[in-house]
DNA sequence: CGCAAGTTTGACGTACATCAAGTAGTGTGG
DNA sequence: CCACACTACTTGATGTACGTCAAACTTGCG
């Protein structure tokens, strides 16, 4: 049976991460082991080319696990790999000499990374969890790319959806102040995670959001605290957020200085 | 005659403008115009590939002017079009309501913008200086790849060198000071255009590098008297600017914080 | 239960922004 | 060629958002 996921597209800063598009071409284990709240349809026009690519990928797919911390691969390693969570998640990051770190992105399960497609990694990848991730070398991938009809064009999607992305970060970055930029994340990671108002499971710390914000760990609790003061967030424990007034958070991670 | 246009892979932070790989698809005007420092080699493996491509490139490309400040295109606009830079120079950026601006990526002589392959353009595109650009019809450039072997995956290298150097744009926004970043945007400009000593041709404005870099205009202007004042640069007038102590700099850009 | 790691809160410092002149380029018309 | 205006850039004085340092509190795991 072949299962088609299909994210809806989110309106303004779209929160699909990265590689997440990829999604349609495995699919397997995603919908019993994480929470995804996307609409899942079965077959349809693409059954054919995707029963292919996933008994394709499937094939040469191998499973690696990760404890909390553990390096998947060091910035300056040899990259021949694309990787895939499956359960847990992951951070790609950068750090210079002196401990300065940017966290670049967060993987969730049906997440994809490590789709560089350079020779030398760029980034780290660590396990933000303890993590499964499925591997699959880079030239049967690229094989799959040539044989089989639109996995090429899909892959071009990925890598596209993933640079805008990656350029709503930039935006963000360079400038936001820190309670935009943790609307911007809470907003972010909510559309990602799921639309209805449980709170939010969040895997990464208070110094991994701060990395990813540019920020420092302080400022992200202030700042938490202050979303708490506003009632725009609740926050149940540690991890454990709820969203009480994403509309307000939307208009604050959009710049519309809706203090 | 085809010519291929190889760029040195520069080491550490790469400093290949997002789409300058494409210009190997490509490239009759490009040694006549500007002033590319790189080895250009004439046939080789990829000739009979890249005349076709050339061929059909030109055939399907139109010209077109915009004056200094002019828009291109605008954020929210429907994008179908591919652009590539013959002359003059482009920034894309993003503004927000109450006139914060980034800058996302600044585009040189041979460069490709607008590779977006989303259905409405995220940042808006306008010309920094006068410029002379053609635009390709997304559809036939993906006609193109889908006829032509290795238009694909040129493409797709494209995309992933975009990739990087956005991430790379990320970590300097996220963590580095105003001197680093400085640094930083000189590095990768002095990489881009030349390898001699000549000093620097930059087309944007100091406001331009300020939104770029997450800075003011003010910040950008004392930053730079700075380095001046430190013998790592000198300002010739403007926007011509000499690089004395390359070496600096990068230790600078890449935050070794050699003060 | 107890400890270590993670998080919050407070007091204080600073890098960069903001506000405000002043100066140097650049283009236009006489 | 110079006077004029206009925009771009530089420089200085001051403000502030966020970083830094330090201590208390909370959480979760053995």
């Amino acid at each position: 049976m072949i299962l088609i996921i299909i994210k809806p597209l989110a309106k303004g800063n779209a929160n699909m991460s990265a590689l997440q598009h990829a999604a349609q071409i495995d699919t397997t284990k995603i919908s019993a082991r994480s929470p995804l709240p996307w609409p899942v349809i079965e077959g349809g026009k693409a059954r054919t080319e995707g029963e292919d690519a996933l008994l394709a990928l499937q094939r040469i797919g191998s499973t690696l696990r990760f404890k909390r911390n553990e390096t998947i691969f060091a910035e300056g390693d040899r990259s021949g790999q694309v990787y895939k969570v499956t359960s847990g998640a992951v951070r790609t990051c950068r750090v210079l000499m002196d401990g300065r770190r940017q966290i670049v992105d967060f993987f969730l399960p049906g997440d994809f990374f490590g789709l560089d497609w350079q020779d030398v990694h760029s980034f780290s990848a660590e396990a933000i969890a303890d993590a499964v991730i499925v591997s699959y070398p880079r030239n049967q991938i690229e094989r799959l790319g040539e044989t089989i009809p639109g996995v090429q064009k899909r892959l071009m999607a990925i890598l596209c959806k993933g640079l805008a992305l990656t350029q709503d970060h930039l935006v963000m970055l360079g400038r936001q102040t820190a309670i935009e930029k943790l609307a911007w994340f809470l907003v972010r990671k909510a559309e990602r995670l799921h639309a209805d108002d449980r709170p939010l499971e969040l895997p990464m710390s208070r110094l991994d959001i701060a990395d990813y914000l540019g920020l420092t760990i302080e400022t992200v609790s202030r700042g938490l605290g202050e979303l708490k003061r506003h009632r725009h967030i609740a926050i149940a424990s540690g991890h454990r957020i709820a969203i009480r007034n994403i509309e307000e958070l939307r208009s604050l991670a959009n710049g519309e200085t809706g203090d």
